[in-house]
DNA sequence: GTAGTGAAAGACATTACATCA
DNA sequence: ATTGATGTAATGTCTTTCACT
C-alpha cells in the first residue's frame, strides 16, 4: 500500500490479501462424488446417536478425536444452512451433520446450550501452520486437514474464516495507527506552512515596493528547490526564501517536507 | 451474446461459551 | 464465589463468482 493510494481518492486501506488463489473457482461447480441430497427428518430417531457422542465438549480434547468429532456435531446447530453443507462436505460428515438438530443440542437438563470446542495446542499449531501456507483451503485440503486433526471439515473451515477475520482486524489496527501518524505529521506540516505563510505576508508588507521582485527574476535552486532572488547579492541580502513548492508530504520518502 | 438462476464459498456481524484476572 | 473482560468457536446473513440454461 503506497502512500499515494491513501491520498488520491480518499483513504483506501489496502486490507486483506491481494488474491485468493482462485481456489474458489476450483472447488465449486462440479458436483463432488456425492450427490446433493435434501433430508428432512425428525430429530427423535437420531437423537440417541448424537447424544451418545456428545459429552461435555471441553473435557478437554483429551478424549479421542472420534469423540470430539461427534461432540461437536451434537453441539452444532442444524439449520437450513446444513442443506448447503451436505453438498460440500464428505459423506461421513453428511451422516453426522444430517442427524444434528437444534433439539439434539439439549443437555440432560433440557437447556440447549451451545457446547464449545476448544482446540488442542497441537490442533491449533497445525492449523496455524496450514494457514501460513494458504489462508484459504480448497475442499481437498480441508478434508485432509480435518482428517488429520480429527475435526469436521466444517470446523476447519470455520477456523480459517475466523483466522482470516483476525488477521484482517490486526491489519486494520496497524493501518489505523499508520494513518494516525500520517495525520499528525500532516497537521504539523500544515501548521508549519501556515506559519511560514504568515511570515511571508508580513515580510511582503514590510518591504518597499521596489524590493518586491517580479516573479521572472526569481530563480530556483535545483537541489533544494528553494526560490531566491535573481541576483546573488540580492539573494544574499534578502532573508526571504520561498518555501519548497507545494507538494504532498510523503512519509515514505521524506522525513520532513522542509528542505 | 446475454439475462436469469442456483450453487458454492467467503466476508462480515453477531452470539455464546470458556477462561482468566 | 462472583464478576467483568477477553478470546474464539460457531451461527446467520449477505455478497460475489461461476456455470448452466
Amino acid at each position: 500500500m503506497g502512500f499515494d493510494d491513501l491520498c488520491n481518492t480518499g483513504l483506501v486501506l489496502g486490507l486483506g490479501f491481494s488474491s485468493s488463489t482462485g481456489e474458489h473457482h476450483l472447488k465449486s461447480k462440479k458436483p463432488q462424488k456425492f450427490e446433493p441430497s435434501l433430508t428432512l427428518s425428525l430429530s427423535g430417531e437420531t437423537f440417541d446417536l448424537v447424544k451418545k457422542g456428545g459429552g461435555v465438549v471441553n473435557e478437554h480434547n483429551h478424549q479421542s478425536g472420534d469423540n470430539l468429532y461427534r461432540q461437536d456435531s451434537a453441539a452444532s446447530s442444524f439449520s437450513n444452512v446444513s442443506v448447503k453443507r451436505e453438498r460440500e462436505i464428505g459423506s461421513e460428515d453428511v451422516e453426522i451433520e444430517r442427524v444434528s438438530s437444534r433439539v439434539s443440542d439439549e443437555d440432560d437438563d433440557g437447556s440447549n446450550r451451545r457446547k464449545k470446542l476448544r482446540l488442542t495446542k497441537v490442533q491449533s499449531a497445525l492449523l496455524e501452520e496450514s494457514f501460513k501456507q494458504h489462508s484459504t483451503l480448497n475442499p481437498k485440503q480441508k478434508q485432509d486437514l480435518a482428517r488429520e486433526l480429527k475435526l469436521r471439515p466444517r470446523q476447519v473451515e470455520v477456523w480459517f474464516q475466523n483466522r482470516r477475520a483476525r488477521t484482517k482486524l490486526k491489519q486494520t489496527e496497524v493501518d489505523c495507527e499508520f494513518l494516525k501518524k500520517c495525520c499528525e505529521t500532516l497537521t504539523d506540516e500544515n501548521r508549519r506552512l501556515q506559519k511560514e505563510l504568515q511570515e511571508l505576508k508580513a515580510l511582503k508588507l514590510a518591504q518597499p515596493l521596489y524590493m518586491q521582485l517580479p516573479a521572472a527574476t526569481l530563480t530556483m535552486c535545483p537541489s533544494c528547490e528553494r526560490i531566491g532572488g535573481g541576483v546573488p547579492e540580492n539573494a544574499a541580502k534578502s532573508s526571504y526564501v520561498m518555501a519548497p513548492k507545494p507538494h504532498f508530504y510523503n512519509p515514505f520518502t521524506n522525513s520532513s517536507a522542509a528542505c
